[in-house]
DNA sequence: CTAGGGTTAG
């Protein structure tokens, strides 16, 4: 990136033939050093952009200052912002935001809670996402009274700031993986009394969390809770605590579970089918995997299956020598236009 | 640039 930029090619003095460079050639590149977690990079770049007579905008400044508390460089961050006013830029929702998370990330959740009376100040009043930021990091680093009395106001804020969904699965998930059932179980409490419905994102977190806790034996009556409120489907369920089993290797009660849920007439989702076959392919048991593929395709919830696990059973298939279903799976992929990973050609 | 989730190596 250096060179590049220090490189004839890419000169204020000899500008490319006539091609014009502008905001937003900058702002190309800024947004590929974010991507790339580049964020002294894109310091650089950003530094670079008066020499060819271009003020940075907004967009500019946020792209970087998001990239610094990637990187959890605030105090570079924070001086960036400061910055902005010289050049009669002013932060606006985006890079308070940006702000609050990273202070948040790293621990200074005071700053974090600063920031809030200054955005008011310049007109740039908190909303949801905003405190939806704070609130996880308060979340996270354990404080459970105040994450319950920043609801509250949040609700008392209004319009724009009470909490939804998103806020609330946020909450649970940190209380479920801090193993504070109890709590997590109150703001589920508190959806139900605010209207707010949970949704697969809120069971996913909430199964998760109790698995990871050892707690197997609550996560039934949970999704018999959840399931009985009608916002989440049960294969939504059952699909999160296959792929949650599976992350604690607790394989064969995965597929289990699994197995149950094809029978009870569930739709699993396309992420616990691709976790399930590809688990049972990996020990080794290809034709299993081969008879599950088959049986979940009768579901017709196959449509967004990983693309990958076709190569994998067909390669398997192919190396026990069980060529009649290898043939059937080649015979379907052709049909569905389904290509074969390079590394399983040979095979 | 705008909050929350989950996989992977023949």
């Amino acid at each position: 990136m250096d060179s590049a930029l220090s490189s004839p090619s890419l000169n204020a003095d000899s500008q490319v033939e006539k091609y014009v460079v502008c905001v937003d050639t900058f702002k190309v590149v800024l947004r590929l050093c974010k991507v790339g977690g580049l964020a002294d990079e894109a310091l650089m770049v950003l530094k670079k952009m008066p020499e060819f007579n271009i003020r940075p905008d907004t967009t500019a400044y946020n792209l970087v200052i998001r990239s610094l508390c990637e990187k959890g460089d605030m105090d570079m961050a924070k001086q960036l912002m400061g910055e902005m006013g010289l050049i009669d830029l002013y932060p606006d929702m985006i890079t308070y935001v940006s702000m609050i998370k990273g202070f948040c990330d790293v621990g200074r959740l005071e700053e974090a809670y600063a920031l809030f009376p200054v955005m008011s100040v310049h007109g740039c009043y908190p909303n949801v996402v905003a405190y939806s930021a704070l609130l996880d990091g308060v979340c996270r680093f354990g404080i459970v009274e105040k994450a319950f009395e920043l609801l509250a106001e949040m609700e008392k804020e209004g319009e724009g700031c009470r909490p939804n969904v998103i806020t609330y699965t946020s909450v649970i998930q940190s209380f479920c993986e801090q193993g504070r059932a109890k709590d997590a179980l109150s703001v589920l409490e508190l959806m139900e009394v605010r209207g707010c419905a949970p949704n697969r994102v809120t069971a996913s977190a909430w199964i998760n969390g109790v698995c990871m806790n050892g707690q197997l034996q609550d996560v039934y009556k949970f999704i018999e809770r959840i399931v009985g409120g009608g916002s989440v489907s049960m294969g939504d369920c059952y699909s999160s605590l296959v792929v949650c089993l599976i992350k604690i290797k607790k394989v064969e009660e995965a597929e289990k579970t699994f197995r149950m849920a094809l029978s009870s007439g569930m739709k699993p989702d396309s992420l616990a089918c691709s976790m399930m076959i590809r688990e049972i392919c990996s020990e080794k048991r290809v034709l299993d995997g081969f008879c599950l593929y088959e049986e979940v395709e009768k579901t017709g919830c196959l449509s967004s299956i990983d693309i990958d696990i076709y190569s994998i059973l067909l390669a398997g298939l192919c190396q026990k020598s069980h060529s009649a279903e290898a043939a059937r799976l080649a015979r379907s992929m052709v049909e569905k236009r389904i290509p074969l990973r390079t590394p399983y050609v040979e095979k």
